[in-house]
DNA sequence: TGTGATGTTGAATG
DNA sequence: GCATTCAACATCAC
């Protein structure tokens, strides 16, 4: 789920849930998925501090304390939240848990442990050492195409690498080459600047609506590739059947015959 | 029961 | 020094 609409999802359920009140204990349930810090400094770091407000870039979601630190969340694959107050919600693959001063939790969920929590002194050093990219939602056209430039990978690995553009996962990636007609594994620098315009205003628009319908996939119109994604399947266009192969080193769902190759 | 999965990373290669 | 590719990571669900 977690790209940047299911984070900023995210980001809005912490915020509902979460700030603005004194964290009474921190229970660390599985110390790995906990980066730079131990379980016992990780707890001490925060029990008595307040999440003050949060800030998303890309897929990554930090919430700030009250002391300037910042709790950086990376939800991974699998990563969930869930707020509650009767043990027995708790989630079944928690691997960290917040106790608030209201009596409820919020539990961090991840069965497949590719998420990854840290305590930071500072969010903007560590996007800066990181070389995080601009979250795609504030990235403007002029940006993305001077980005573009001299590159010489498939239009998918571009789409996916965090440092030019900040949020944009697999699923997205695949929905924006479908819905541009080009196929995933066409060289970026084989693509004239008006498809390149065309890739940089559907990602908008595939984001803005994903954003506004909280990332939930049943709202997600028919005639998108999203709620097909088959191989074999006919294509909501009905131009082809869709294929599955690996581009860019992630599993990539595309119509041939809808998508045309620039290589 | 083997296979694949919404992500990142570091090493290897170009 | 960059850009790109690829295997590894951990575990569960189908």
């Amino acid at each position: 789920m977690p790209e940047l609409p299911e984070v900023h999802a995210k980001k809005r359920y912490f915020d509902a849930t979460a700030l603005k009140q004194k964290i009474q204990s921190v229970e660390v349930l599985d110390d790995h998925i906990l980066k730079d810090i131990d379980a016992e400094a990780f707890e001490s770091g925060l029990v008595g501090q307040s999440f003050v407000s949060t800030y998303r870039r890309g897929k990554y979601l930090f919430a700030d304390l009250d002391n300037e630190k910042s709790v950086l969340l990376h939800f991974g694959m699998t990563g969930r939240l869930k707020y509650y107050s009767d043990m027995e919600d708790q989630p079944k693959y928690e691997r960290i848990r917040f106790a608030f001063e209201d009596g409820f939790h919020l539990g961090f969920d991840c069965p497949r442990k590719f998420a990854r929590i840290r305590l930071l002194d500072s969010k903007e050093e560590y996007i800066e050492a990181k070389q995080l990219g601009t979250d795609a939602t504030e990235l403007t056209k002029a940006v993305f195409l001077a980005l573009s430039k001299g590159k010489r990978g498939s239009i998918k690995g571009f789409l996916l690498n965090q440092k030019y553009i900040a949020g944009i996962g697999n699923l997205y990636a695949d929905e924006i080459c479908y819905q541009t007609r080009i196929h995933p594994n066409s060289t970026v620098d084989q693509l004239k600047d008006s498809q390149l315009k065309d890739i940089f205003e559907t990602m908008r628009s595939i984001i803005d609506f994903a954003l506004d319908k909280n990332a939930t996939y049943s709202e997600y119109p028919d005639d998108w590739l999203w709620n097909h994604r088959e191989e074999g399947a006919t294509s909501p266009d009905e131009s082809g059947e869709i294929e599955q192969a690996q581009i860019a080193g992630r599993s990539t769902y595309f119509v041939p015959n809808r998508q045309k190759l620039y290589r």
